[in-house]
DNA sequence: GTCTATAGCCAGATAGAC
DNA sequence: GTCTATCTGGCTATAGAC
């Protein structure tokens, strides 16, 4: 296969340190212990800490997006999709691995380690939209409602959820800032 | 004065320097660069990183809870006043100074520096709660509107949307949030 | 109060043996 | 493919002179 165990265990260890710590808090130390490789391992399978970090955010961004159309592509109405995304099972506390990224000076400054994120959360924003047209065109919602910005209304209480869970050391702000805007969503229902 | 000049300085480079690189990505040799001063000067003035680091973190936290007070606190209606909070001039792309912090590892598992950042969105949450129950008390807003939940969300908006600005390294999609969640507000308008 | 010197440890990577 | 040895430089702090 293309990739040797030790690279996936590589890959997963500092797929998990770029979440915990972020990118300028994980050393390539950590990750090697984590995976228990060696230094030689590592740099023979990548050529450094941006490499690796590039190979892992990618695999981090693209299961986001999976996870993400498990809600928004299954069954029901336009709301009855977006509440099962916002209402999903979630490591509330541990935060957005992909989100968390955009505070890390070194990801955003570096245009390829910066690219997963950014189309990550485009794509989030154009599905949250397209989903909430669809509910317009049916009469579900109000003619009134303006798919692309509510769409980015909504990712942005999911981050800013995360936000204030960790600042709270508690899930309970999150579930708040969700029903609040599933609240005001349902008064736009027809 | 209690505090020098030179402590001054230390205090301000210490604030942008956790905004634009956070704690763990912040050096002690960074802030005293910054500030023109030596070790020896900061190693006098406070105990080391994290000292410096509680008494910059406090200022931040009080400035942030000022400036809401601002817009929270002036005249207008429930919906304007938050409209103002939300649409005031912000460095939308540097994200928020005290926000940014949720994302550190080392803060969030000090006590003491986590604090100043747990009580500012209390503090925020509360206040927004209670512009908003003004609103549904003199029946500005609907009586269906909950207004500890909607508080949640408001600042979650903000907080995400600050998230979403840094990915896509444009302040649209800030604007966008902000937008949406305002147009849904403004349908809890009687 | 501020300075320089020093110290121990870790980051990030290279070299070359096996 | 993996290992150990090695290197340069930065982090964080202490010591003691001025």
């Amino acid at each position: 296969m293309s990739t040797s165990e030790t690279s996936e265990r590589l890959i997963e260890s500092t797929r998990e340190l770029l979440w915990e710590r972020g990118y300028v808090g994980t050393s390539p130390k950590a990750i090697q212990q984590r995976a228990g490789a060696g230094q030689g391992s590592m740099y023979h399978h990548f050529s450094g800490k941006p490499d690796l970090a590039l190979t892992a955010i990618r695999r981090t961004a693209e299961e986001m997006r999976g996870k993400a159309e498990q809600q928004l592509g299954g069954p029901g109405t336009a709301v009855e999709r977006i509440t099962a995304y916002l209402r999903r099972e979630r490591d509330v506390l541990k935060g957005c691995p992909v989100g968390r990224l955009t505070q890390d000076p070194d990801v955003m400054a570096d245009a390829a380690l910066r690219a997963p994120v950014d189309e990550t959360f485009v794509w989030l924003r154009g599905r949250l939209a397209e989903v909430l047209a669809e509910g317009v065109a049916c009469g579900e919602l109000s003619a009134g409602l303006d798919p692309a910005v509510t769409a980015a209304t909504v990712v942005a209480v999911l981050q800013g959820g995360y936000v204030l869970a960790r600042a709270a050391g508690s899930t309970a702000p999150f579930e708040q800032a969700v029903d609040g805007v599933l609240g005001l969503l349902a008064a736009q229902s027809s």
